[in-house]
DNA sequence: GTCTATACCTCGATAGAC
DNA sequence: GTCTATCGAGGTATAGAC
């Protein structure tokens, strides 16, 4: 057990250790002993936490989605003008993308390692990104009302979805290449959008 | 064994099962037994062919890249004026999001099952990729040089990239929602990277 | 090539002793 | 809460008979 975990209660060395492992070897490479021993606890005490291992993804999942979203919206609450908040979503990859080494979008990498289309894990793929789009959209409102003689000539709806598939691009670009460069070119594109 | 498989060779037979399972399922969840059950083939015929499970994989990512390469430029070829040849590789993801059933691109699913980042399997995924840029490339370039006048004020350079994010992002959200309508978005947000 | 049998391992999950 | 032992299932891979 690394150190920094031996003050936490073991509920929480789990929490602090699957994100890690599922995201690094993937879902399904990643067995519940191996969390275990990394976690430092006992089998029962880890069933009895969590009675399956898609409980334990689940819950790491919904927190990971709490987490990034309040890290994207604390770095456009950093900025000032609506313009650089509008474009905050997709500059707050950049040190999300370095941080994580490039391996991409949990949610994207977690779908496909699950076969079923209702389960519970699937949906929090599609929370999280209904979430970006709810945010992008709000800031294209803004932006578009702040300078209506610079701004005025764009649809917020067109706006939002062609700042998605920029974001979503960029990301798994990220990942299938395990490098920075697609995050940049998405901020460089975010910036397009908004040219006249 | 389905019907339509009895004709084959036992290797083709393989390579025709595997793709749809590790599609559908994942890679790490569909076992080497499932693929020789479907594929009606003894193991050890399997395993003279194929000596890993990453040996099938890798060759089934190959053959994979090449027809799907071959899909696009096949529809891009279908269109005669360099416009809509320029749309041609976006828009040949619609047909090929119904047939697949949105679920998503092979090599953005595949990477983060493998951990090793050196694997071969990793590197299909980027020559996936660089095949789509270099063929966008080539397709904006003609653009460009199609009509000046129209065309004149675009950078190829600049509308490959921001295409790529946009192709990237509108097959893994359509991979995320397991739903069309990221892949029209796309479809839409490529034509407006064109518009003066 | 086919078939069956099986070795060996790890999986997720459970149970009992402390 | 901890530990160890173990379940049954399924994983990849091998061997022998035909």
């Amino acid at each position: 057990m690394p150190a920094k975990l031996e003050n936490e209660s073991p509920r929480d060395r789990i929490l602090m250790t699957a994100p890690d492992l599922f995201y690094r070897q993937g879902y399904r490479a990643t067995g519940i002993n191996e969390v275990i021993e990394k976690a430092g606890v006992a089998k029962a005490t880890f069933y009895a936490h969590f009675p399956t291992k898609d409980d334990l993804c689940l819950a790491y999942l919904k927190h990971r989605n709490a987490q990034e979203y309040k890290e994207i919206t604390d770095f456009v609450n950093s900025k000032r003008t609506p313009r650089t908040r509008f474009f905050g979503v997709m500059d707050s990859m950049e040190a999300w993308a370095v941080r994580t080494k490039f391996r991409g979008c949990q949610f994207i990498n977690m779908v496909p390692e699950v076969p079923d289309h209702s389960s519970e894990l699937r949906r929090e793929g599609h929370l999280h990104y209904d979430g970006a789009r709810a945010l992008i959209r709000k800031l294209a409102q803004e932006l578009i009302e702040s300078d209506p003689h610079e701004y005025g000539h764009l649809d917020a709806n067109t706006l939002t979805e062609d700042y998605m598939t920029h974001l979503a691009g960029a990301i798994a670009l990220a990942g299938v290449y395990n490098e920075l460069w697609p995050i940049k070119n998405g901020m460089s594109a975010v910036r397009r959008l908004v040219e006249k």
